[in-house]
DNA sequence: GCTTAATCGAGACGGTACGTCGCGTCTTACG
DNA sequence: CGTAAGACGCGACGTACCGTCTCGATTAAGC
């Protein structure tokens, strides 16, 4: 449907090299400090061609984690009962919000800039709410099995489960060690329980 | 508070002129877009003089927003049953969060800074911590009078407890009406009696 | 000048605009008082284009200085006896120290500049000299021609003449009627027959 | 008759101690890079009194000139012919251009100063003239004497004499050496010789 | 294969803010 | 009182990146 998508492959191989700079330099320096002048110098791409294609550091960045992410195994939806789904779920948020590569350290910077800017104000939700589904989702079978009260509002539930981790990443609180979250979920998750 | 023989006024005067100023430009334009140049233009004292009180911006915005947090009364610890207690705690976080005047309004501003300072990475928690503390205290008063289970962490209740209302207002998710509080609390709050 | 493969017009533009602006205000400042900030908003370029093309303000005006010479017109050597020559000589340099657009009205500037700076101290000479020459070339014809003994120093006579006119001007004492410059010369400049 | 003039020794001892510094900072850095800071700094003397006493770096610089100079012997007038007296004269000038600590390195940025302001340009005939009156006055004997035609301008045949030593140093054209002083006076001054 | 138009690198441009330095003024406390 | 100490408002410094803009010099495409 689309007339003309992008034939000319130097489009895409700017694209690759862009991001792969922009992925090391993330991890080297983190978002602060990133330049789009340095991701110019050390992906050999000019800085237009640059602006060409990604309206400013934010877009460039939010690109960078999707081409990171694309190149892992999307995480795998675990299966079992539902406790120890949410487990998974949570144990694996921790290990993201942990990473200096991954979505999480974009957070900060997505929430004050959804605090100034209608359109990003719109944005955020979509996409956390798209990373929050998953867990929203485990607690939804849990009540289809039964194994929740149907009365309970799921996604209220969801956020108490993560509230701790994300508080504890977003306010620099010691993190939390993936091996507490078990504990963690056996304390909120049973008032939940199926009676 | 420290006993300073600070003789001249002068000294006094430009850092509250500073510090109010950046409070009022960290409200309106988040950490990231804060320059010293805007603080100096809106305080009224010169950038000199303020690089002679702060080594630079994180000092800066680490020092207004203790600054902020010394002149915010303690809000007074409600009485009554512990549900009613931790109701009208969550009650007063949703309304400050939502206010322009008070440090809870500032978390998004906070949680950047926190990412791109050292300084405030250091202060967040503390802020953070304190104000926390009362639900804290509330939940603990509640295990004592056998309101609440003995084996829980209070500390990690609290977080879900406010782990919805922060996300909501973060993520611009639409806002939680005061009125629907209570109905959060009775989802997440284990009582000794299990209803 | 030099065969230089200059694509882009806009660096000569800037160069051209910058170098106007700076002689523009050598004029009215002088040189201590001259400001790379006013150089900018005089000529409309910014700050950060001036240093990308100059090292600092005495490179600057070394090049300002160099660009002026350059417009200037060698002045059309004057025929007749070496007296009435001399004269003429003299009494155009009076006319242009006096002037607000040639290149000698500049010459407080240019001392100053010589003082505070290595490149303008390596320039100035350079600059005076190609000036000088014209009436060192008149003295030398004169030699040749027997109207002026042949044991003299062409160079030093030249500025023992030069020296009351620009002295005067210098040091603010009352300026030089051209018409008196006959009598000046009479006195100064020894001929064959000794007068 | 005057009152009160200056009892308090403090400002006569203040006064030794900043010239004092001014003088070595001059010899170490020259005029352009010297700074009140600095010379507050090296003297132990207030910047707020340095200012009392000093309307700015040239006054001060001015005097500090005056302080130095007191301390040597005030230049011997010469004995002897006519020549010989001129000679002398402008090997003691040729001297003092020379040297990094005497009123000749203020001339310049003086010249400048004169170009800008009334004050200056009123001042500075005053100062240079004080200087070049001895040379007059030589010329005058010499006259009286009837070693020189009673008809020249000896204002004028000081400036011609002076010409080359002044230019030279304005210019920055390799100075000249007080050994070839003789020369040059015998190629101007024999012109003028009594007939 | 041969244009021809899209895309590129290189980097100049006008800006804004940086953090520093020195200015000349002003304020306080001391002797 | 005159002073040392030093804070103050100010203005310029020279630098770093910003995001925009002109340039030829490659390409890749469709003729």
């Amino acid at each position: 449907m689309r007339p003309r998508d992008d034939k000319d492959p130097r489009i895409e191989r700017s694209r690759g090299c862009v991001l792969e700079a922009t992925g090391e330099l993330l991890q080297e320096l983190g978002y602060g400090p990133l330049t789009i002048e340095a991701v110019a110098a050390r992906s050999g791409v000019a800085k237009s061609t640059i602006y060409r294609h990604w309206s400013g550091k934010a877009a460039l960045v939010a690109d960078a984690f999707s081409h990171l992410h694309d190149r892992e195994a999307p995480a795998a939806p675990p299966p079992g009962p539902v406790r120890d789904r949410v487990v998974a779920v949570l144990q694996q948020l921790a290990i993201d919000m942990a990473s200096h590569d991954r979505l999480a350290c974009l957070i900060p910077a997505l929430i004050d800039a959804a605090e100034r800017s209608e359109e990003m104000a719109a944005l955020a939700p979509q996409l956390v709410d798209e990373r929050a589904q998953s867990l929203v989702d485990v607690l939804d079978d849990g009540v289809k099995t039964g194994d929740l009260r149907p009365d309970i509002d799921t996604r209220l539930l969801a956020d108490a489960l993560t509230g701790p981790l994300v508080l504890a990443r977003l306010f620099h609180r010691p993190p939390i060690d993936p091996a507490d979250i078990p504990a963690i979920v056996d304390q909120i998750l049973p008032r939940t329980a199926g009676g």
